[in-house]
DNA sequence: CATGAATGAGTCTTCATTCAT
DNA sequence: AATGAATGAAGACTCATTCAT
């Protein structure tokens, strides 16, 4: 599906407002108001609100695949730094687009749209089929343990990461940061989270210490 | 707050429906309906729908407090014994109460109410002060690590058991075990959560393999 | 109908309520909240909001007719005497119950229930033929004038007094008048009140200056 | 505030409402239904039903302090002459927009509406204001007493007009003059009223006999 | 192509009243 | 005799969507 300029205006203008109100809480006309279009518009552009939630869905998820794809294949890298860097991906990826993470733990949770569950879930399966390939590659070439639970790992990945981007005002507070530049803090938060996490899974995938 | 027979029934009818469609998504005539009581003895109980919404909240949260608080203070127990049984008791608490934490993950995403919102973080603030001085009991010990990021560790466990809970369905899929009884996968569900979850603790905390 | 203790505290209670709110600006509940009794009360008493708008209505409007039917008839007084007679007692009737007027004011308004319009009415006719054979009386002694207009004279009693009543707040701040006891101001008011129609009635009534 | 033809169709629908059966009295639906259009119009041209009445109070006050003013300031005219116009220019407001003032006669008995409290309050004080003045100017001419209470005085224009107006019914048939027809009753009436007041506001104003 | 006007369905809440006790 | 619990009906209002222009 091909966005114009105000379609990327309204959706992006949605994004904001679903990750601030969750979907039902926004009203069409909110959107329209803040993005300065008609209210008509949302209906136009994409036939309902509903179909509106898909495409920034699309809009938002259709570059992620290729790019993890990719980086699977690069030959030049250890299975160790192929994990890491997915890590590294994954938080600049939610932390870039926290607005639409948020979102995705709302729609998840509710069972409310078929269409947006399922394209998130087949995500969700590529994601494990490529990362247990990997796992697998690691351990034929005897880096990595034996018994590993992909799942589970996967979801200390992705549940540390969303918790954390969720409550990050609050870690601000608890770690007294609050006259630190957003900009210095966010960065600050992504190399934490970041070695935190690749701590976590050498622990997980490897025998050293 | 006193609850009665018939408000318990339509607070887990609501606490069901609000994990299945989120609040906004879910109409008190629905609630009404499935919990085959007139609409207005939601206003009638609770005064309106979010103070429903509030009563649901102080139901389930209200219980944790003191449990955390009195396992902390147990003299009995080594500071990893702790930590480990924190974990599981988080565990227990998520999976038995998947409805509500269900909601809570919208909840704490959308700032709709304030004042759920600002009990939900008090909880969280006092239960990171308990954990805090646990570990430090454990480092004056000798027994943990220097440098613990105490909130990264939490959000680490929540972030993984929520992530993990939401998701179970896939995990059974993924893992072949459709055919098992519901029950028995809980059960081996939470097993492994706990090892994974103490695994990890372990390799933040301590110096050990 | 015989009305007990808390039949009474009831209806005033509503009294107070209907003349600041409106009828149906004023629910039920909130007459029971304020008189401190429960809210079946009212139907179980009256039988319904109406009926007990009724009986306010007979409560309030019983003793009046009896009153003005001996005033007239009295031989001891000149007709002139009794009009100025019944001036005061309507203007003492209307200080004195207040929260009634203002109420009536807005039953006559609006047609809503009909007993109590028809009730209304029938005191007025009433009063009006009354009056009507004083002014004959009168004339006959040849002491009022040929041509008199009686209904219109009665409305610019009536009138004049409910208008100065709704407005007294506004006529005290007019006339700086704020610090004076309300007591006090009352009285001054309906003294004023009293010469002001009495001046106005000598004028239609008689030929004097 | 411009009103389309729509929305004057709607506005003059719920003043006839209201002035049968009281701002509460009247629900949106019934005047939606008896104006011909949606109920959601309502909120979709004012906002709200309270925002409407607002509407409906400026549409009918919003000339009337103009008219006034203008007919105060007009020299060629003798001070009585101007209070006799005045006493005209009321009659003839009221009679013509007697559902509006019925209203208002609700609206200012019960204190509901704050921004209309407020806004009628403001004309009642402009209004006495200019009559004072004008008073003021008779006396120094020497055309009008010396001590006069112009609240009275108003009270008993107003007064009078408003109870003829509410009770007109009652008028005709005391004069048994039902079969009059209603444009030349209410010519009747008007005239009546017209001479009444004078002659009242006369005796208040001059020496004369 | 884009939109202002309009709407039917739905929202939550309040109402006066009833009924079992 | 008196009331707490309960309810169907109605309240005002908001919603996403449509349609004529």
């Amino acid at each position: 599906m091909e966005l114009n300029e105000k379609q990327i205006q309204i959706i992006e203008t949605a994004e904001r407002l679903f990750a601030e109100r969750g979907f039902d809480g926004t009203s069409v006309r909110d959107i329209a108001d803040e993005a300065g279009v008609n209210v008509a518009m949302i209906s136009y552009y994409f036939g309902s609100k509903e179909k509106m939630m898909e495409a920034l869905f699309e809009l938002r998820v259709g570059s992620v695949k290729i790019r993890v794809e990719s980086l699977i294949k690069d030959e030049s890298l250890s299975p160790l730094e192929k994990v890491n860097m997915l890590i590294d991906e994954h938080i600049d990826r939610v932390m870039q687009k926290q607005c639409f993470h948020k979102i995705m733990m709302g729609v998840v949770a509710t069972n409310k749209n078929p269409a947006i569950l399922k394209a998130a879930n087949s995500v969700k399966i590529r994601n494990a089929e490529v990362v247990t390939e990997l796992i697998k590659d690691g351990q034929k070439k005897g880096v990595f343990k034996k018994k590993i639970d992909v799942i589970l790992m996967m979801n200390t990945m992705v549940g540390t990461v969303s918790q954390t981007m969720m409550s990050q005002t609050y870690y601000r507070e608890f770690n007294k940061q609050q006259d630190m530049p957003d900009e210095e803090f966010e960065l600050l938060l992504k190399r934490r989270l970041s070695i935190h996490i690749k701590t976590l899974f050498k622990a997980i995938l490897t025998n050293e210490a």
